[in-house]
DNA sequence: TTATTAAATGACCAGTGGTCAGAAAATCAC
DNA sequence: GTGATTTTCTGACCACTGGTCATTTAATAA
């Protein structure tokens, strides 16, 4: 039964050409501006084919972040490879995020935006359980990383996963508040000055540093 | 001339109205499911007279975020005053960001999307600046405390404003991370313990952290 | 009272995301 | 081959969107 086959590998094309064409317009364009009808002539389909294979605009726009996670965890997996030491591994993998915001410029603004919540509200569980699940992989970078700090006993620290969270996040929100898609900045200070300060710091701020019940002042 | 005086008064009440149905309308669901026409009922107004006073959608949306940014400040105020250590002053603030995004997580949540741009495109010079500057003021806080640890020598940096950044950007990333407007959540770890580990490690990482001239690996 | 200015209206516009009955195309059964 | 069945696709259609603007209404000045 190899036609069964065929049509499911049409229907996979079918589906990877229409998010070829709303890649082409959401990154000229962003989400608000872009319209399925764009998307729909683009592709040389009918709009309401769009929601065959997407449930909604949202759907479709966030199903571009799966490639660009991949990509991210490609250069991830490039970053750490010939690195020994965590601080190395560390450090490599945040100038490779940076990058990575730079180079994909596009992908990171929809990771942004997916964290943020507001247009993924929409999306079926489906695709926010793959996107999670690539997130999650990309954390293991980092934490791997760190738990070979603490396997040297150079970082004291129990859950290597929340200090993933908190690198990852850390460098997100540094890199969104300079790097937004509004052409206005009034962050004077150069952003690769910025990642390299935060690297430092975020690395230094986990050498030997006890993990303690502090009061909430 | 008392009349002129009264109709300005008169016009920045109608301002206000506006905000405040917008405010409540945005808050319960959000920008992209929230209309004009909804407001302009809300506050009894005809949809065109909205724009006699906000030029768009985005523009009394943003507006918003004038008012919280004075909230966050004012929080800040408080954080700072009986401090006096810089380690005392930072941890305060960190906390009392933290805060501000649980008690005003809408304002948070604008905040992010101000800094991310999609929807700050649109918006006029004149508030972009205005939220701009209040932001200035917000770092401002940050970055006093990071010049008092330069002072007494406990913390080797140059540019006091690029750390400021750094931290705002750090727990603004991390918060977002973990609480963004979708329900779904793939973060195992507590926010509050991540913020108490963020600021830790943060604090931490300033602490006699020389600054160097690494090459960039 | 009349003239002037400011504020507010709502019908109107092109276009939106999304739907669905029906057309078109491909496959299957014979 | 033919007709029945299933899959894929279409585009007219819907309620509604953000935004505009000639016109009306109200307030002030002369």
């Amino acid at each position: 039964m190899g036609i069964k086959e065929r049509r499911k590998r049409e229907k996979q094309f079918r589906k990877k050409e229409i998010l070829a064409a709303a890649k082409v317009l959401f990154f000229e364009q962003g989400f608000a501006a872009t319209s399925m009808n764009q998307i729909a002539k683009q592709v040389e389909l009918s709009k309401g084919t769009l929601y065959l294979y997407f449930k909604n605009k949202e759907e479709l726009y966030v199903s571009l972040l799966v490639e660009g996670l991949s990509l991210m965890n490609e250069a991830f997996v490039r970053a750490v490879q010939d690195k020994t030491t965590w601080i190395e591994k560390l450090s490599a993998l945040g100038w490779a995020y940076y990058q990575f915001s730079v180079d994909q410029k596009q992908f990171f603004h929809i990771n942004v935006q997916f964290h943020h919540g507001e247009i993924t509200k929409n999306i079926s569980d489906d695709l926010y359980q793959q996107c999670a699940e690539a997130a999650i992989n990309a954390l293991s970078f980092l934490s791997d990383a760190v738990q070979q700090g603490i396997s040297t006993n150079e970082i004291k620290q129990e859950d290597p996963l929340s200090i993933a969270v908190i690198l990852w996040g850390s460098l997100t929100g540094t890199i969104m508040l300079h790097e937004g898609k509004d052409h206005r900045k009034f962050i004077p200070a150069p952003i690769d000055l910025l990642i390299e300060k935060s690297i430092n710091i975020l690395i230094e701020g986990l050498k030997n540093n006890e993990p303690e019940d502090k009061a909430k002042m």
